[in-house]
Order: C-alpha cells, then structure tokens, then sequence
DNA sequence: GCCATCTTGAAATAGGGATTCCAAGATACT
DNA sequence: AGTATCTTGGAATCCCTATTTCAAGATGGC
C-alpha cells in the first residue's frame, strides 16, 4: 500500500556531506541545501529533519564513509613506518589537489565551529580522534615489532603526535598550505621517531 | 569643534575579539556585538564599519595582542629546546583552563571557516603561521648552537614539525582534549628532537 | 480501478540577519 | 553662548533564515 521513496537517500546525505564540508554548517543554508540536492524542501524535513540533524548525520556520514576506511587501511597494514608514510601521503594529496582540494577534513573543521558544544557532534569528534589515533598506534606497534622504531621509542606518545600533526595539516591545507612542504613535514616527522639512518 | 568619541574603540575591539573567538564570525550577529560591547549600533557601523570589516580588525588584533607577542617571546628566548617546552607549556594552560578553556585560537579557528577564502583574511593567516613557523626555528637554531639538538636534526623541518603541532594543540583543545595528554604529546615531540637522554 | 501513502510544489509563517537613516541629544572648541 | 561635529536611540529597510502547512499529483499494492 505504501508509496516508496522516489529519491535515494544516501546519494542526497552524500551531497549534503559536500556542501558542509566545505562551508561549514553556519555558512550553509536549508536553501543552499535544496538546490544542491534538487530534492524539494518538504522531502528534506520529512527524510532527515532539521537543519541541526541534517548536519550530524553528515557529520557521521563523513566519518564512517571517508575517516574510518582511512584508519582501518592504516591499523591493518603490516608494514609499519611505510604505512604511516603512505597514510600520510594519501592525506595530504587528498586535501591539496583534487575535488576536494582545500576542503580541510570535515571533523577537524567542525573542532573549530559553534557546532562543537553540541554533545552528539562531541561524540562524533571524539570518536573520530579515538580512531585516528589508535590506528596510528596499531601501525607504531607494528613498526616496533618490525625494528623500524628508534630505541626507548614510545608508541603511545608518538601516536598521539602523529594524530595531532594530522589536524595541523588538515587545517593549514584550507589555507593553501603547499603540498610538498607538508609532505616533508611529516617525512621529518617519521624520521625523528623512527632509527637514524645516519648518524 | 569637533566632538571626539566618547568610548574606546580598544576596549570595544576586545570584547568583539573575545566574542568572534568564542563562537566564530558566522555564528555571531551584530545583535551579539551590540548587546556585548553595550554601544550603539550607529557607532559601531561608524567606528569600523560592517561586520566583515570588523572580524578582520578583531582579527588583526588578535594576531598583534596575543600571538605575536608568544612568537617574539619564543624567538628571542635564548635557552633553545627550554623555550619551546614552555612555549607549548603556556599554550595547553591557556587552551584548557582559565578564561579562554576550550576556545582554541582565533587564528586556527579561522582556518575552518568559510571566512578563509576571503584574501584579506587569508593573509592574516599566513602572517600568523610565518611567524609562528619562523619563532620556532630560531628556537631551534639557538637549541643547535648550544648542542641540544639530534645529530643529523634540520631545524627547518623540525620548526614545521612543532608548528603544525601547535594547530593540533589549538584544535584539540576546542573539544576538550586533557591538558595532561597534550603535555605528554609535546615533551615526547621535543625528545625526538632533541639528543636522546637514555639509550 | 481503488486507496493508502508517499512526493511535490508553493505559499505562509515567524523570526532573525545586516545595514541605513534620521531626528534628538551631548559635547568641545571658539 | 553659539555652532559644528560627534553620539545615541530607535525605527525602518530589505533580505534571508528555518520550519510548517496544505492541497494536489504521483505511485505502488491489492
């Protein structure tokens, strides 16, 4: 008896993801959002609700579709530095060239909103840096056990700084930051925690 | 013959500072800025124009009062890898405690938001980060030159390194990130900059 | 073909946004 | 005291915001 959706859902959410990511929840408006998605006005409040919630689902879209598949390609490579290495890479080609060049990291832009005293958005940050960094760690411990670590090295505390140069570059890359400086940033970084090579 | 203003213009801009800083240019109205600075909407619009005029004020002025003399401070310490420690030291305390908890910086703040394309912003942001970038390293070269350093360690790299770091820091902290774990993060950054004490 | 349920379009709502304008009041210099 | 210039308060402007409502159209299962 029921009538059945006459659009898909997750191609919508998947717009909507883009135009968040890169203008921010504050900058976007439900009109901005319509257009977009060429989906009408009622549609969008009667399949996702409001504004606030159209944003979170977004918002955790963009963490398990695009966040966690990095994390777990990350935590489940066996091959320790160079998979942090390549990780890196992947990142800060994505957020330099390409459709979404300049974008930043959708998380990482919403630490530095309004948006971010919202409890639900809150668990989605918090998730998201849970993730990014007990991947970094899962690949430290890999290295360690392959020797690739320098010695007394802690993987703990050197995934937390990986974790924490991630935001950095996410952010600086919204500003222009060029791609083959950061790229030698993190090279230098992985040097340091990693056996000289020379002395 | 002319009346002169009967309020400061300084004092007014430090309060709008604070409120931008807290809750981001597109989150706040004009009404805000009224309403927090207790002055008229007539004079407002005529002592700095529109809103966008203000927020780069705000801006400037955040860079000029409070960033830039951390940076001075940090270049011209001469204690080298001590500076940076303390540097970062003042920077989580003010982050996570005290009257700006969990406001992160204005500067990084800006970086997320859609006010970064704008190129009056936009180099209100690389001024920041030279600067940001250019104090480390002198910290670094004066770490060097007193033998603090790794053999073999590029202060260039490193002062990007600590800088990006710093991004982290300011990002992090919006979300609640605990100052203890931040603190562990730094001092790990600066031992793997800096000549190895344990074997 | 019928009917329940969906989609759709457009309009209405109610409010807030930034900005401008103007008349009235206050001030400081001559 | 006079006058030019400022400040002030408030209203008015115009546009955009999010959200709701309603009637009409389309669809799928029976």
């Amino acid at each position: 008896m029921p009538d059945i959706k006459h659009f898909d859902p997750d191609a919508t959410l998947e717009t909507v993801v883009r135009l968040f990511w890169r203008q921010g929840v504050a900058s976007t408006g439900i009109q901005d959002v319509v257009t977009a998605t060429g989906l009408n006005r009622s549609s969008l409040y009667a399949t996702f609700g409001g504004k606030q919630e159209l944003y979170l689902a977004a918002l955790r879209r963009y963490l398990e579709q695009r966040s966690q598949p990095m994390f777990r390609r990350l935590a489940e490579d066996e091959r320790g530095l160079p998979a942090i290495s390549e990780f890196f890479g992947g990142l800060i080609e994505a957020r330099c060239s390409g459709e979404y060049a300049r974008w930043g990291c959708m998380v990482s832009n919403a630490h530095a909103g309004a948006e971010n005293s919202d409890p639900e958005i809150r668990a989605v940050l918090d998730q998201h840096h849970r993730g990014l960094r007990e991947a970094m760690y899962a690949a430290l411990v890999t290295a360690d056990r392959e020797g690739q670590l320098a010695a007394g090295a802690d993987p703990g505390a050197s995934a937390d700084l990986l974790a924490l140069l991630a935001y950095g570059v996410n952010l600086r890359s919204r500003a222009g930051a060029d791609a083959a400086t950061l790229g030698k940033t993190v090279t230098a970084a992985l040097d340091s925690i990693g056996v000289r090579a020379a002395a």
